[in-house]
Order: C-alpha cells, then structure tokens, then sequence
DNA sequence: GACAAAATGAGAGCCGTTCTCATTAAGAGC
DNA sequence: GCTCTTAATGAGAACGGCTCTCATTTTGTC
C-alpha cells in the first residue's frame, strides 16, 4: 500500500520530530500551546511558530487533523479516517470515539445539501470527571 | 409564577431588539462581526462590544446558541433543541438539520464516559453552491 | 421629574495565531 | 568529507477576533 496522496514533509527536522512524537504520545488531542510546552519539556526548546508551521505542515500532508472544542482554542490530533469524539465538560480532554455512530441521514432532512462528511462531538465527563458526586447537565 | 431558567434580559434597549431580530432574520448561524455589520445596515449604529455582550446576555438566558466552524469564527443562532448541523464548504453557511440522526451510542464504544449532549456537523455543498460542475471532496 | 443602576460606546488591551526576515542546517551532487 | 542550494527555523513584530475599562447614556421605578 503506498502513501499516495498524504506525500511525507520534504525535510525531516528533529523539530518535526519532536512535535510528532508529541501528539502521538499524548494519545489525544491537543492545543498548539500544550505541543509546544510538552516538546519543549521532552526535549530542546523550540520555537511556538515552528510549532505553528509543522503542524500547517503536517495537516497539509493528512498526518494531523484538526478541530475546535468550545474555548475556542484549535486543537491537534494523530488524522484517523472518522471523526467522531469524546469532550469531557470537566478536564477539557478530547478523544477520539472508537468507532462510528453517525448513520448516513435521509435525504428529506438534507433538502437539497450534498453531504460529504461529518464531525460528531459526544460531550460529557470522563471517568475521572465524574468522580463521586455525579453530574449530568447537557451542553449545546 | 416564577421567571424560571430562561428569565430574559432585565432591560429592553433597541440594541437588544436589533441583535435578535438580526438572528431571527437570518435562519442560519452568524459570527459576531456578520450581527454587527448587518445590525448596523439595517438601522443605527451599533458598538462591536454591545454585540458580544448582548450575545453574552444572550447565551446565558438561554436565548441563542453558539458554535465553531472550521475558519475559527464563533457563530450565533436562535436555540434550537437538538445540535445537529449542515455546513457548506463553499459558502460557509450553517444552518440547523431538521430533527436529530445521532443514536445514543452503544456504552461499549465510550467506556466509562457519560454522554450528556452532542454536537453534529455534516459537511458538504449547498444547492447552489454545488452549482453544475458538482464538486465531492470530503473535510475532517 | 428625580434617581439608581443597568447598558452602551469608544477604544485600549489581551491572546492565539500568522508573518517577516536573517540565520541555520538538511539533503543532493561531487 | 566538502560545497552548494534552499527548505526550515528562531525571534519577535504584526494581525485579528474578542474582552475589558470607564465615562456617558438610558431604562425602569418611585
């Protein structure tokens, strides 16, 4: 199987490197700011728009992808081919749902709109979140 | 009788009147700067800073809700009760799916999280702007 | 009409992200 | 191993959406 379209990035950098392992070690999905304190920490310091520009990079090529959770920061994460996601209301964590859940819908709800793909965000609180108490409001 | 929850803003300024008849209007989802601009086109001008905080006053009355879209804006639109959402990737327009496709997932796939809302997103081309060519490439 | 308090307007400030440009270093050719 | 080309980096300024501050205006009550 080759890697066709998702072409590698031309030069291979230990910054590149570092930035990668970081978000594959994280096992979720994290903000700019989190991936450059985090590589920073593992390794050599790099700079925040080498961050920047590795991940453009990255997402250019389908290595990453990338989202928005509600505070309004983007976040980073290894590219799978779904994108359906776990965000627990209490600790922020963003992880992708093993799985699809998202049925193709009926074209009578679509009217007319050609859908060619999805994102689905299951908000709700994690195992550590939920902790004793118990909480259970929804959120938009 | 009490105002419950949603108790609406304590004063009644035009301000208000013209941010919500602007969303109403609209039948889709806006950003802030869309509000202003359009607020302001159709009577006084209004401060960029009374939108957001209207929108604020808003939000927490339960009045409108809020959301991101791949460009990093916020948008706003009249609360509905489900989330779900058709997004074009030609125009940019957000509009709210009639009804909900989302099934409650099966707990196996979310181990240990509890659900309490969600939040869709179809992506696709609009009516027009899939227009005779017929485009089809997906987005995350 | 007078008054208290909420709401507004204007613009400065904040912060995540992008851009600029001089410098560094990866990879190719010899 | 050395040289050369140019992609990639670092540092910090710039940008843009959003929020905060504070003097002023307006709403609703008495």
């Amino acid at each position: 199987m080759t890697r066709a379209a998702t072409r590698p990035p031309s030069r291979n950098t230990w910054q590149r490197q570092a930035v990668l392992r970081t978000i594959e070690a994280a096992g979720c999905h994290l903000s700019a700011e989190e991936i450059h304190r985090r590589a920073r920490r593992a390794g050599r310091p790099i700079a925040l728009a080498t961050v920047y520009r590795t991940l453009e990079t990255f997402l250019r090529t389908g290595l990453v992808e990338s989202a928005h959770i509600g505070d309004g920061l983007v976040r980073y994460g290894l590219a799978s081919d779904h994108h359906d996601h776990l965000v627990c209301l209490g600790c922020g964590q963003w992880r992708p749902l093993e799985g699809c859940v998202v049925p193709r819908p009926r074209s009578a709800l679509t009217r007319g709109f050609v859908v060619t793909g999805h994102r689905l965000e299951l908000y709700g609180y994690c195992a550590q979140c939920r902790g004793p108490q118990g909480r259970g409001e929804a959120r938009p």
